[in-house]
DNA sequence: CGTTCAGTTGAGTTGCTTCAACCCGTGTGG
DNA sequence: CCACACGGGTTGAAGCAACTCAACTGAACG
């Protein structure tokens, strides 16, 4: 019953599975824990709210879903781990995490101690600036959403998270259209954006009809007009990607 | 016109302006830093969007909101800064602000060159602990909100708002009733819940009505019944302090 | 070929918003 | 000292965006 980890499976596509090639510093996790290396199935818990947690995940392939819940089972995410990205979710106390971690898909995950990060933040500076540089990122794109989950509507949250998958995945914008894929269904974009599935659904046939975007299996999502999504989300491309990306603003030559 | 800094003014109360006796090693900032203290006004906007920045803000009195709005005019606060904290608003790109900053009520405030504390975080270990903790917690606090903002009603966002506020201020619940005083008005408190200032308004009075809270001038708050709000907002009151509270689990003696 | 599960669509409901009126404490200028 | 304007809070009435409920479709799978 158990498939090869990295072939397709359940319509994802094998992306989902490919370590990243990701800049930056990647090579001190792959050379001091590659015995650390999990292999983890869709839909496995790495951690449940309240879990004890000393320990930050470094995503070699898949994705990972953050998310929190109320007790009358409303789930709420917030944010999604891509390959080449950490993410610790112990809380203040230092003992607990205060999110859930989920695989969205077959993923693969390294498991690093509190301790060991540490010393390894003070070892290699070039990992602690871009250590920051993802940290504030992220923070950034909270902010992005947060805002637009208090304040705007339907429409403006599913084009502003479909702007923001695109531009963590390829930062898009640049050319004509942008396709990608996404190891999401509606109900979990819904938990991303603060929407029910059908309203979900609704919105995302609704910018299919007036062309802007292109749903294919699964969420497969092609972008054909960028910027008229871009006006609908709210958000002016350059300066979003700049703001949200690590390393997003194009280098300077002088 | 202009008034001792630190006196009463505008109906808000003193507490607002004194220096706070903070946990941890603030001497840092006050020794090395103590000419570079600005005292500023109640509205003065420190940060705007999109702003250059290339500093991080300690807070040594009164309270910063930091937010974001939308084209169309509408405002989300995403946190306030409380006497003690510090923030950063740099974006990924390290020159740009992603949010506004902005003083509550009159306050004093230390700008920190980005350098500068990144020297002092390697220099004071302690300093360093803390700020991580700090961080946690804030990041811990935004899940929360985002959690209740995204999906839960009206009631559960201002019990939620009212528990964090109070946790904040005091690490109330302890005992019995827990008064204190808030720098907002009812528009701003909605900007930070996803409200309107009319829904907060009948939000909060059908809180009292129930004898759970008393609101008093200009946003004076008192909790009565603390277990009652906090089943509304849908949180264990004990394990919300140790998760957003820097410090907030109880030592532990053997 | 039946079952299952995600997506789609329609119909009715509801919680929050908007608009508008009113109240009240405060500041202000004649 | 009073008249008045102003801003924030409070309350009612009406509208609407998103939700729930429910039925249907179509693809995947045994």
């Amino acid at each position: 019953m158990t498939m090869p980890w990295n072939q397709s499976e359940n319509g994802l596509k094998p992306e989902c599975y490919e370590d990243a090639a990701i800049p930056g510093p990647i090579s001190v996790f792959e050379d001091l824990f590659g015995h650390d290396r999990r292999r983890v199935t869709k839909g496995t818990r790495l951690r449940r709210e309240r879990d004890e947690s000393h320990a930050r995940f470094y995503v070699a392939a898949g994705w990972l879903a953050v998310s929190k819940s109320l007790e009358d089972g409303e789930h709420q995410i917030l944010d999604f781990i891509l390959p080449g990205e950490t993410y610790d979710p112990t809380a203040a106390d230092g003992k607990t995490s205060f999110v859930e971690v989920e695989a969205l898909c077959d993923a693969v995950v390294v498991t690093i101690d509190r301790g060991v990060w540490s010393r390894l933040l003070r070892d290699h500076s070039d990992l602690w600036d871009a250590e920051c540089r993802r940290d504030i990122a992220a923070h950034a794109r909270q902010s992005e959403r947060m805002l637009r989950l208090g304040k705007s509507s339907a429409e403006t949250r599913v084009a502003y998270a479909l702007i923001e998958l695109c531009l963590r995945l390829s930062g898009c914008g640049t050319t004509s259209d942008c396709t990608f894929h996404v190891p999401l269904g509606q109900q979990q974009l819904g938990d991303f954006i603060g929407l029910s599935s059908v309203h979900v659904c609704r919105t995302l046939r609704r910018l299919a009809r007036q062309g802007i975007i292109t749903t294919g299996d699964h969420m497969d999502i092609t972008i054909h007009d960028v910027s008229a999504l871009a006006d609908l989300a709210g958000v002016d491309l350059a300066a979003l990607r700049t703001e949200i990306i690590p390393g997003g603003s194009p280098p300077i030559r002088p």
